[in-house]
This record gives C-alpha cells, structure tokens and sequence, in this order.
RNA sequence: GGAGAGAUGGCCGAGCGGCUGAAGGCGCUGGUUUGCUAAACCAGUAUACGGGGACAACCUGUAUCGAGGGUUCAAAUCCCUCUCUCUCCGCCA
C-alpha cells in the first residue's frame, strides 16, 4: 500500500499518477486523514493529563508536583485531593476512550481506502489504459517455419494420447487437466531444468507451503480487493490456496528487519498455483492456457530501493534466459499504465509465440513492486548499522509458467508426423528425443 | 483428540499493581589500551505517531512487554477471550 504521510502530503500528485491507471479510488481521504490527526491530538492531551494524575496519586520514591488543571499538587496530598484526582482520572478515561473508538473507526476507514489503492506506475510505465498501449520493447529468436498447418497443443497432446480434458472435468470439472507418460515427464523436467538453472544464477530454492492465511495475501496485495479470485478452505483455519508463490515466498519475511548486507535476497521455488479465474468465463476456454491449477516456477527478490529497477531488469533478463535455452521465440513488453497489476509500480510480460493461433501469449510476468508490499508486509532492512530500518524493495517474475512451456513446446517443437521434438537442454532430463505417439 | 508449559527490546532473560521503556547478559556501534589477532575497560545502543526547531542537531508529548476486552485512581504485572509456540500421550503418515 502507500505510504499515509505521502498520500496527505502529496495528495494531489498521487491522484494524478494514479489516474494513469484509470480509475482513483481515495473516496474521503483527506478529510478522514485531518479528524485523524485532531482527535490523536485530543487523545495524548487526555492521557499526558491522566499520567499527572497517576505520578500525584502513586507512592513514589520523591515527593513528587504536578499541576493539574490550573491547580498546583504537592506530594503528600490529604484525602480530599486525593479523592479529587481520582474522580478526575475516572473522568478523562471515560472521554479518552469515548474518542478512542471515533479514532479507531476513522483509522480502519483509512486503512480501507489504502488497501484498496494501487501502486503508482514508474514513470518509465508506458501510457495507456490497456494492453493495447503496451510497449514492445524486444523481440528475440524467429518465428519456427512449417511446412503443414500447426495444430494446437491440446489436439498435439490428445492425439499423442498424453492429454485428457474430459478426465479431468469428470474428476474436477472444467479448466483442469490431466497430464500422462511424457507430457506428465516433461512438465516435472521443465520444472527440474528451470531450477537448476536459476539456482546456478544465484537464487536459492525455495519449497513454501501451498496454502497461507490471510496476512500473508494482503501482505503481497491478493487480498482485500480480489478475493473472490482465490480459492480459499472453508471455516477453520482459513486458508488461502496459493494463486502465485509470489505470496508464500514474499511473506517469508514478512515482518522482519533485514541486514542490510544480506541484500539482494533471491529465491526461486517451484509451486502449484490455484485461481478461480472469476469474470474470465469466455476466454481461453480451450487447452492448458487458462486453468484453475497450474505450476509455476517463481522469481522472488528483495533489495534495496535504489537498486530495484536494476534487479527489475536482471529479473526479466533471468526468466527470459529460460526461453532463450529452450529455444523459443518471444518478445517482452511493458505493460502500460492501465494494464499493470495491483501491486506492481512497472511490469515487463513476457509472450512466447504460439503458431497455432499465430499470436504471443504471455507466459512470464515479471514486477518490480517498489515498497509497495513491503510496507503490506512490514518488510525492513537495515541500510547499515546506525541507520534505522526502511522498507526493502520487493520484486518477482514467473521463471516460467510451467503449463505455458509445456503448451510452447507442444506446438513449437511438433513435428508433422504428430510428434513433438524435445530441445536439446530438456533431454537429459527426458531421456528421450522426442515425444511419439506410442 | 487428551494433558501440561509458555509468549517481554536484534537475541537471551528478570520483573508479577505505582517515575519500569522496562534489571542483567549477549550482540552491535564508538572510544581507550594493544606489534597483529584476541582480550580487557569505558560509553552508547527499540520503534511508531504528534508538537517545537530549519522537513538538522536536539528538546518534548503519547503509544507499544503476543492480540483484544475487563478490574483499578494506576496494569508488563490481576481477570476473561483469542492467536501462536513448545512438551508429553494418543492417532495418522
């Protein structure tokens, strides 16, 4: 979320930027923000009172003087004094606590607000309202040829017998799958091979649990806004299954003060991911692109602001090292202002092209999120040993979508015989050369 | 599921109704001493939000001893509820 000072402070530059996205959401801020801060004022004047009253009343070593409403108190006091600072004392509590509850109200009301508004965009975010203004801002590898028509990766898969829709909706129901012989194989492969070459680059494997609570959603921005996005158990504990490992992997630290030199912190962790897909009833109906449960290897960084929009780029440049390796083409975009996540201040995307439907899908979403979740989260570092702690930047990228890879695969590397190549890098981590039909 | 124990500052650990933001230790920072290292000694060492000051140093107010309520003139300390952690038994893997 934002900082609360900044937005009171900078209150109209943060409309501004935030209308890059669209829409602004601040509803009474400012107002709530100035009875805030009068009745905080109110309350510490009753209190500070209310501890002058404690010290003339408490039997302490020194004689102690205080004045209390324009009457001057000397320790000892006779009974009568005493008898009136304890009905003072009565008094205050009772008003302290009456604005302590208009406080608390006013507070969980900016709290609110906050926790619905969205990062504000970098200023290096393209302009634009959707996906349509994104950016390309690099094209890498060529477009595979073929001399047949390409197919789709799920007639690829289903007619190598390794694919099965209809299995899986009469175990589940619609937008799962299930996975057989080698297609079962090379998802685990992938998986394997992104590992490896990611921890060889720095990062440090990372297995999280699959479903966290609620602090832990808010913490990276899941929640409160897109609830009805997650799947979540019911009743007791309350548990969220993991729509990303951004969310276990960043709460990792949650609350936490960092030393400064640890940083950069990089970990990778392969995870299943679960989503409802609310609101997206129409859209990739068909094969692996669009489904409740898929896996993914996740990219998670926290390092110091200054050096935030540096790692941005080696974080994209480590996920697009996977695409690169297995020899598939892609381009990266910038996403513009109004396509970005909640959460992100910037966004590149990666899109790997899919010859069936002659088109880039995005296979790869890597985000620098500023301090944004880290103050969700109350993640700190220490800049070094005399400077107080401040927020650590927090980053992440998928490293890659494992069910899109393998979709990439099946319709990049088919053959026209029906089988599908395997690359160079995955086989000995197949064993096989190809996928065949059996 | 049954029976217990506990949650205090970066960490360990006292305190169990009243100048206690909280003893002591460790760690850390600065200094002294020292051929280097080590050690010893001295000093300093929480965070947040207000007010003053130059959005500096600094001064000052308030809050914070797992969370929330209650008792009391006064709560880290007493009572209630919740959360979490740990130990033992059972159960499951």
């Amino acid at each position: 979320m934002l900082d609360l000072r900044y937005v009171a402070q900078n209150f109209d530059e943060v409309v501004a930027r935030l209308s890059r996205r669209g829409t602004v959401e601040l509803g009474e801020f400012k107002r709530l923000f100035g009875e805030r801060r009068e009745l905080n004022v109110q309350i510490e004047k009753l209190r500070s009172e209310s501890a002058d009253v404690g010290a003339l009343l408490s039997p302490g070593k020194q004689p102690v003087t205080r004045e209390v409403r324009g009457t001057s108190y000397v320790q000892p006091l006779g009974d009568e004094q005493k008898n009136e600072l304890r009905a003072l004392s009565k008094e205050l509590k009772e008003k302290s606590k009456d604005l302590e509850g208009k406080l608390k109200e006013i507070e969980s009301q900016l709290d609110q607000i906050l926790l619905t508004v969205p990062n504000l965009p970098h200023a290096s975010v393209p302009e634009g309202r959707s996906s349509e203004q994104n950016v390309v801002v690099r094209v890498v590898g060529e477009r595979p040829q073929f001399d047949f028509e390409p197919k789709p990766h799920w007639e690829v898969g289903e007619s190598l017998g390794i694919l099965d829709f209809e299995r899986a909706s009469k175990i589940s129901g619609a937008r799962f799958a299930v996975y057989k012989g080698l297609l079962a194989r090379l998802e685990r492969a992938l998986a394997s091979f992104m590992i490896d070459v990611h921890t060889s680059r720095g990062y440090t494997e990372v297995l999280p649990p699959f479903l966290v609570n609620r602090a832990s959603m808010t913490g990276t921005g899941q929640l409160p806004k897109f609830e009805e996005d997650s799947f979540k158990t019911c009743g007791d504990p309350e548990l969220f299954l993991v729509p990303t490992a951004e969310v276990p992997v960043t709460n990792l630290h949650r609350d936490e003060v960092l030393e400064g030199d640890q940083l950069p912190i990089k970990y990778c962790a392969f995870t299943p991911c679960f989503r409802r897909e609310a609101g997206s009833y129409g859209k990739d109906t068909r094969g692996l692109i669009r489904q409740h449960q898929f896996q993914k290897v996740e990219l998670v960084k926290f390092c110091r602001p200054e050096a935030s929009y540096d790692e941005h780029e080696a974080l994209t440049a480590d996920a697009e090292e996977i695409l690169k390796r297995l020899g598939l083409h892609y381009r990266a975009v910038s996403l513009s202002a109004g396509d970005l996540g909640f959460s992100a201040a910037k966004c590149y995307d990666l899109e790997v092209w899919l010859p069936a439907q002659q088109t880039f899908r995005e296979i790869s979403s890597c985000s620098n999120f500023e301090d944004f979740q880290a103050r969700r989260a109350n993640i700190r570092f220490k800049p070094s040993a005399k400077e107080k702690p401040q927020f650590v930047h927090t980053l992440n990228g998928s490293g890659l979508a494992v069910g899109r890879t393998v979709v990439a695969i099946l319709e990049n590397y088919q053959q026209k015989d029906g089988s599908v190549l395997i690359p160079e890098v995955l086989r000995p981590y197949m064993g096989v050369d190809a996928i065949r039909k059996a």
